[in-house]
DNA sequence: CTGTTAGCGCCTTCAT
DNA sequence: ATGAAGGCGCTAACAG
């Protein structure tokens, strides 16, 4: 940085000035400024930068890995939270920092390196969110604990898109439909989609006056399977299934296959929150809600920057925002079958 | 620090020593100092550290985003990366930088802030490669160029695989197999696995003795359908096809069902490079060759700790690293039909 | 085994 | 509009 100082025959600080615009320098100095860099291929340093400014350009997305890796869905809020970073010159530091590790995060947290982050995953209760407002830290969150608070967040609207499920259904003429949700052990420790969307189901299903049930199911094709068994022993009248679980899913068709019913003609399938990458890999191409992951992902890093930007101003208000899911009409719903 | 020190009655150094690990410091002593930085909640300041040792302790994962988003095959090696990064206590950038951006490339590297990277998604000549050489930063490779000259890497042995995949049908009696391929994009672009997959597909099947074809096609299924169509109408005694694109063997499913053949009765279908995630989806579930993710990942990082842990003595010898893909047998392959 | 003391490369307040 | 100088928090010689 010198050497561009003496080169550009300017002060070390004018340089500095010149690169981070933080005062007016006059054309003819950029210019040389700008040349004399070039020449010597100059690149200001990252650390030295944030040493003393006290902003690293850094962001960190914490997503705990779920038992059995994560889905598409998953990786598609992290894509977009990268593009988006990266857009505004920001780097994004991949955290698979498990939510038992607090300590972890306090590790992260603490060395400085970070000027925000982005918390995935989150839960009802999440100490991790708890954690970074303690150590006032800005970040944003994908998804969102029972009491916000005026932190910000993007998430799926869960009341709506089941609400949307059951009126396609509904509209269909279905009178007696299921939900199958996520693991018991996600809704134990309080996964937020879980909850809100079974809570979304239930209520929407009593809304429209249909008849409804609703079931827990890990998270892979033999416990769906299963699961689809049980809730027609336990509902023969069932003429629809509405599906958030992209890997149990299968099981039903499955189920479905061996005691010789047919999709959409003998019973209808409506998966919601999942990508139509997945769904469109199955047969019958499911019909499906599909959740704006890209998109909450760059909302998330964009209300990480809202906080930076204001950063010494009043704190802006919190940017919260609940998106719906798209519907992609598939070929796995239809007119409930006239049964005897 | 200068508190830790004066609480624990040492030199500011001595703090430093204790820490890191460079020198030898009494056991009493260091219990002092551990202790006071307890009672401090001192953490240490990562930049303040990296820009005295030029150490920074971050790696870069360069992945470049494929035109439709990144599959869950490709996920698997950054988590896997990110995993054994975090372990050693080093932190993973993901950088989603574009080929095309070979400037945005320069800018990460001079910014002094990475001590290394893991290069995917790898080009049989990869301006990425030489650039890094060039500028002289440490990494590795997940995949490989033409020339892997003395750098490390982790990759898919494609040639074994293809091995494995063709023994595989001709072990069920198959006399005439296809394949099919990535888009014809990809190859022209020369990405590695394309190139290498092909080569291979046509080498074991002459080896084994039988009539072969290939094909490549582009990553969705209304391709893989025309793709599957085409290929059967150029070679109808075709009773078996290896392939290696997720998104477009649905669509061969679905051609197959077209013409009222049964899988495996009729036809053979081999997946290979696929994780079981995908394939699991499948109805009939595919017998796949699922690709190590994961553990690409963790290799690649872990070469790179071996550049990093040896700087300033001579350099190791890179470490190169094919490994097969494993077989998991599904229900899409059987003995060929006996067709009149 | 422990202290002392220069920097690492840049930002930023204070003068000019 | 531009210069000069004191840190940011830590590491790593150099001395005991």
């Amino acid at each position: 940085m010198i050497d561009v100082a003496q080169r550009a025959d300017v002060a070390l600080s004018t340089v500095s000035y010149a690169l981070n615009g933080t005062r007016a320098i006059s054309d003819g100095t950029r210019r040389r400024i700008l040349q004399a860099m070039e020449e010597l291929g100059y690149r200001p340093n990252a650390l030295a930068r944030g040493l003393a400014s006290k902003r690293t350009n850094i962001l960190a997305l914490l997503f705990p890995t779920p038992e059995r890796g994560l889905g598409v869905t998953e990786m598609e809020f992290a894509t977009g939270a990268a593009d988006a970073a990266r857009e505004r010159g920001y780097h994004l530091i991949l955290s698979p920092s498990e939510l038992r590790n607090v300590h972890d995060l306090e590790q992260l947290t603490g060395q400085g390196l970070i000027d925000g982050a982005i918390v995935m995953e989150v839960r009802l209760d999440d100490e991790r969110v708890e954690l970074l407002a303690q150590a006032g830290i800005p970040f944003s969150m994908i998804g969102r604990p029972r009491e916000p608070g005026s932190i910000s967040y993007a998430d799926i609207d869960f009341e709506q898109t089941t609400r949307d499920a059951i009126a396609h259904l509904a509209g269909l003429g279905h009178r007696c439909v299921g939900f199958l949700n996520h693991s018991p052990s996600a809704f134990s420790v309080g996964y937020g989609p879980t909850v809100r969307a079974a809570d979304g189901f239930r209520h929407a299903a009593s809304g429209a006056g249909l008849v409804h049930v609703e079931r827990l199911c890990d998270d892979n094709a033999p416990a769906g399977r299963a699961a689809f068994h049980e809730l027609r022993a336990g509902s023969p009248e069932l003429t629809g299934l509405v599906v958030m679980n992209e890997r149990a899913v299968v099981g039903v068709i499955d189920a479905l296959d061996e005691i010789g019913w047919t999709v959409p003609d003998d019973f209808s399938l409506v998966s919601i929150v999942s990508s139509t990458q997945v769904t469109e890999m199955m047969r019958p191409k499911l019909t499906t809600f599909e959740p704006p992951s890209a998109e909450l992902g760059r909302l998330g890093v964009q209300m990480l920057f809202d906080q930076l930007d204001a950063e010494g101003d009043d704190p802006p208000p919190p940017t919260q925002e609940l998106l719906p899911c798209r519907l992609v009409v598939g070929g796995s719903s239809g007119p409930p079958p006239r049964r005897s």
